[in-house]
DNA sequence: CTGTTAGCGCTTTCAG
DNA sequence: CTGAAAGCGCTAACAG
């Protein structure tokens, strides 16, 4: 037991073979109590822990991630650029919350790469899982259709989930909600109310809830008789005027007498200055359907209903999931698509216009 | 040149030594190209560019950050337990907000430990920064005077900003308001309005900002002439319950004239409360300065004043100045301390109580 | 401009 | 129960 406590200066990084040295031990020895591994005897394992309080010791987690992989950490990551997909505060809060109680609040590290964007031209959001950051990752938010980057992801095995499917990709571990039936049952609505011609403010145009919007509007439009009319679909950015001008386009034209505002953007006040500039009275001379994110709300109260898509709830679940996979509880892939419901409440009480998270607070 | 095209299997994770032999070239001189350095000819650059685009590699970061440190995550992890202080919602979102544009939206990893508590006994939030986890780190919360963390996050000269100071660190890098100012500015108002024996809820019990806050009290009275009764400090925490008795406790004693606010919790209604439970009536029996994190906000609308604590503006101007010691274009330690402002203004319109990061979204 | 060698601090393997 | 040695994937230092 060769304690030098003579030679020990104040050091700030320690090293195990340091420790090892000071304490009289090999390294393996400190390795084993550091991992709390069986094999060492307690008075040794005292002396080691001891020691290791005293001088604040930490292992190098660089070296340790070179011969295991890393178990503490959950990367989150976005695989389309913010500027395209403004994130919902209301989405965003629940989702960290939901990652303070099941990985925060255990101790676990929660690492966010915001923008991957940044340097590397490709859809290089992948980069903290294969660098070997962390060791499961949440993919939050909607998939393009030409993104390759989730199809090696799904192959490393490494636990995640994507809050967003994929059709090229249908085994992909994933929380979502069917927005292809969302469509048809929003069509069937109104077709049942007597519109012939429906126009649809198409959001999330060049991702997969864009393609789900438009092929469910086709598909009901189709089983109903009715023309699958391509100009009845309009693409809407998150912006305002994006909003107004392409409801204005939509109801400039006379016959169309209904509206699906799937846009995602829950902007009454944009859809109601389009109907306005397009001289249509919303409820009156325009059937209204909108679609929200929050379960008994009303987005536009002259609306004769409500689509409710349970995104955030079928998050929470496919979350809750993740955690089992990545303490290795259940095996992989996620697989959760909620349904979303048709809401015929009314009322005068709007849910206020949702907060976006870098937008509102400078 | 030996490219063995053929002998090239499907990896998941590539290593610059096979990446090298499959290009042909030397590990060098691909760790050159990944990490942009001079001295490749350029056809080179572009073969090794092609085959890591090719094969999506990623450099292990592990070990990368065994010979250099760490220069793309910037850690945020709280020095106090979240049930001691709850985090303001306002705040956490206006520090995430800044978090993203200085560092997120660069390519930067954003890394959170929110409960470092978890598995050790010690106050280990450091944990993260010298496991060679980030490059850098923001304590965000107050500190109690018994740490010792933060000794050691000051020594080893890292990039670091405490949002909040302790007397036994003057040097200690922070951003943060002078309570102490606070609470004297807060007596004097009272004193000049006539108040001999001042009550006191005062927050953050056991760590710095209370500290100060009893330090001013004291200081404040004697300066004035008047009886510095421990009295008439009661300690509160952030629970409602907690925040009434605490009230009801200090205006019980009818000599009690006056009340500082200073609990932090902008909790009008539990104010109230008290009083009521103490037979006062707010404005009339008893004189109220409160505090308040909002500029020219209305905490309790019977105040007669309200002290702003610019502590996120402070925040703000810290992370700013953080991000250029990070980047190594300025040297630390960063010292911001702003003062509070007396705001005499009053209304109607009170400030809706704060909503907590954690408690209110399940 | 390019390559070789050593070694970062751990964990794994194997040997006592 | 404990230790010695090899090696993870990268970069710094030094040769060419």
């Amino acid at each position: 037991m060769a304690q030098s406590e003579s030679r020990r200066r104040p050091h700030l990084m320690w090293t195990m073979e340091e420790i090892a040295r000071e304490v009289g031990v090999s390294t393996k020895t400190v390795s084993r109590v550091v991992n709390g591994e069986a094999g060492v005897r307690d008075t040794t394992r005292m002396r080691v822990n001891r020691f290791i309080e005293e001088v604040g010791y930490h292992p190098h987690i660089g070296a340790r991630s070179m011969r295991s992989q890393p178990r503490d950490c959950i990367g989150v990551t976005i695989p389309a650029p913010i500027s395209d997909v403004p994130v919902h505060l209301g989405f965003f809060l629940r989702i960290f919350s939901h990652l303070y109680r099941i990985f925060g609040s255990r101790g676990r590290f929660i690492c966010f790469d915001l923008n991957p964007f940044h340097s590397s031209s490709s859809m290089d959001y992948s980069r903290g899982l294969f660098e070997g950051r962390y060791a499961g990752c949440v993919l939050c938010g909607p998939l393009s259709p030409t993104d390759t980057t989730i199809f090696r992801i799904h192959e490393s095995g490494l636990p995640y989930l994507a809050l967003g499917r994929l059709d090229g990709l249908p085994e992909c571990s994933s929380a979502t909600v069917d927005y292809e039936v969302a469509m048809q049952i929003s069509v069937n609505c109104l077709v049942e109310r007597g519109h012939k011609r429906i126009g649809v403010l198409k959001g999330f145009h060049g991702y997969q809830p864009g393609l789900e919007r438009r092929r469910g509007f086709l598909k009901a439009m189709q089983l109903a008789g009715l023309a699958e009319d391509e100009h009845l679909l309009q693409n809407v950015t998150f912006g305002a005027q994006n909003l107004i001008s392409a409801t204005h386009r939509l109801l400039i034209d006379s016959s169309v007498t209904a509206l699906i505002d799937a846009s995602g953007a829950e902007d009454a006040a944009s859809v109601r200055e389009g109907c306005r500039r397009a001289g249509r009275v919303p409820g009156k001379d325009v059937d209204i359907v909108g679609w929200t994110y929050s379960d008994n709300a009303v987005i536009l109260s002259e609306a004769c209903a409500h689509i409710w898509l349970p995104v955030w709830e079928a998050a929470a679940d496919g979350l809750e999931q993740l955690a089992l996979w990545f303490d290795g509880e259940r095996e992989g892939p996620i697989h959760v698509v909620y349904p979303p419901t048709l809401n015929r409440i009314a009322g005068e009480q709007e849910l206020p216009p949702p907060r976006r998270l870098f937008d509102v607070l400078e």
